[in-house]
RNA sequence: GUGGGCGUAGCUCAGCUGGUAGAGCUCCUGGUUGUGGUCCAGGCGGUCGCGGGUUCAAGUCCCGUCGCUCACCCCA
């Protein structure tokens, strides 16, 4: 035998009974946004390399050493897409939605590639939902889109719930305050840590997340970014505040609040979950005024979020679901009924039941055991002359023409 | 990319100080010249991740390698 073939590192097949709760968790998803006006998107799964390249950053890391970069055959790079937003945001400037009436709100659930070391919550193949809502730069367009994955995650009974929120201001006030910022971990370089000094010119935002000790000291003097607002970008905070308050969505400010994307100004925000370890981002997002204008269309405000399915599914207490109930399974005794068995299972299913017909063969035993295992309500067995139909249940069962075994059923569920 | 833990039947695992593989569950058959859920019996199923080494002998020791997993990092 040859050698056994397994996924590749950081993907994972989505088995049956896996499959069952992620519908479930998708038709919630469609029901809160779709309710909300949110209409379903799907951008390609991989898309020029310059998509990612100028609009995710090419500071970050996901740009710098996580994308799936590939020649397409034809001279082009392209890339598997590592998130959601910026493809999103090229298919609006592409399909010049900015003449739709505004904001486009648009959601998608589709799987994402990065190149990741794998572990719990992190995968290299993932899925998410995301939301995005873009053409307008009303607070409102961000504390509806934070409620509604609040509201989400609720209903998902994902567990321990905490929301940051933050703000980065316009990309030229954060530009300005990144200056300041370096220029404040240059003047103490030599309390930092050593990758944090090293990524001072890259990513000196970071540094607020070291848990090295003379960083923390270093930052805890270091100017924040929330403190230096411009006037438009405090007020757009605060109304984004207002709005989350009087929708009763608990959540803390985080001045410190840093999202791995370079496209965000303003609103930032992050849940996270108690019930997770490492990984415990569920889900996140903000604002992105200039990205669409990054890339090639005109000068769009835009605001959304993705959410982690792999990481919903850890952290959720609930979703509960069963398998298709099965009304009627045919069994029957040799191969000379299986021409009966088969127009029988057929007219039932015409009849909108769910119905299964015995396939491999088994012993009468066999099939009564198999039918009881996946939970039919009733069995027929076919024979030459007759028809029993069995109810499971109760256990009772009589002879029934064979043309009458759907009607009967329809007849007996009718009664209950 | 850097560390820790782990890799034995489809699944969950047992195999002490080395002597050439077991259990439970699942699946199938039989116990009723065709009728389920309990029970009983039987059967299918493993090159003990892979490669090398030590040894008369390795699942068991050593080295390497691959994979999984957890953490760092980063993010959803």
């Amino acid at each position: 035998m040859s050698e056994k073939l397994q996924v590749p590192r950081g993907t994972y097949d989505v088995l049956p009974q896996d499959a069952d709760t992620r519908v479930a968790l998708e038709a919630t998803a469609r029901r809160i946004l779709e309710g909300a006006g949110y209409r379903r998107i799907e951008t390609p799964t991989f898309e020029r390399t310059e998509v990612f390249a100028r609009g995710v950053g090419a500071s970050t890391d996901i740009v710098q050493k996580e994308m799936y970069t590939f020649d397409d055959g034809g001279g082009r790079s392209v890339t598997l897409r590592p998130e959601g937003t910026a493809p999103i945001c090229r298919a609006y400037a592409e399909h010049g939605m900015h003449k739709l009436p505004q904001p486009v709100k648009l959601w998608y659930l589709s799987s994402f590639f990065r190149s990741e070391k794998p572990q719990q919550g992190r995968y290299r193949q993932f899925w998410q939902i995301g939301a995005e809502a873009l053409g307008s730069d009303d607070p409102a367009v961000d504390a509806e889109l934070i409620v509604l994955l609040a509201t989400l995650l609720s209903e998902l009974e994902v567990g321990r719930v905490r929301l940051r929120v933050g703000s980065l201001g316009t990309l030229d006030a954060r530009h300005a305050y990144r200056e300041r910022l370096q220029a404040h971990l240059r003047d103490n370089a030599d309390r930092l840590s050593e990758d944090v000094r090293s990524r001072i010119e890259l990513n000196p935002l970071r540094a607020f997340d070291s848990d090295h000790a003379g960083t923390r000291a270093v930052m805890a003097e270091a100017p924040l970014l929330l403190d230096q607002l411009d006037r438009a970008d405090a007020e757009h905070f605060a109304a984004v505040r207002e709005l989350l308050l009087r929708a009763g969505v608990e959540h803390e400010v985080d001045p410190t609040l840093v999202r791995g994307l370079d496209y965000y100004t303003r609103t930032v925000f992050e849940f996270e979950s108690g019930k997770l370890s490492a990984q415990n981002a569920v889900g996140g997002g903000g604002r992105y005024d200039g990205l669409v204008e990054m890339l090639g269309g005109p000068a769009t405000p835009g605001c959304g979020w993705a959410a982690g399915i792999e990481r919903i599914l850890l952290a959720s207490d609930g979703l509960p679901v069963a398998p298709a109930p099965v009304d009627l399974y045919v069994a029957f005794g040799g191969a000379q009924q299986r021409r009966a068995a088969f127009a029988l299972a057929d007219e039932a299913r015409r009849a909108r039941m769910n119905a299964q017909i015995e396939l491999a063969g088994r012993s009468l035993k066999g099939q009564l055991k198999h039918a009881d295992r996946i939970g039919a309500r009733y069995v027929a067995i076919v024979d030459d002359e007759t028809t029993v139909l069995k109810d499971m249940q109760t256990g009772e069962q009589f002879e029934v023409d064979a043309a009458g075994v759907v009607a009967r059923i329809l007849r007996e569920r009718g009664m209950r």
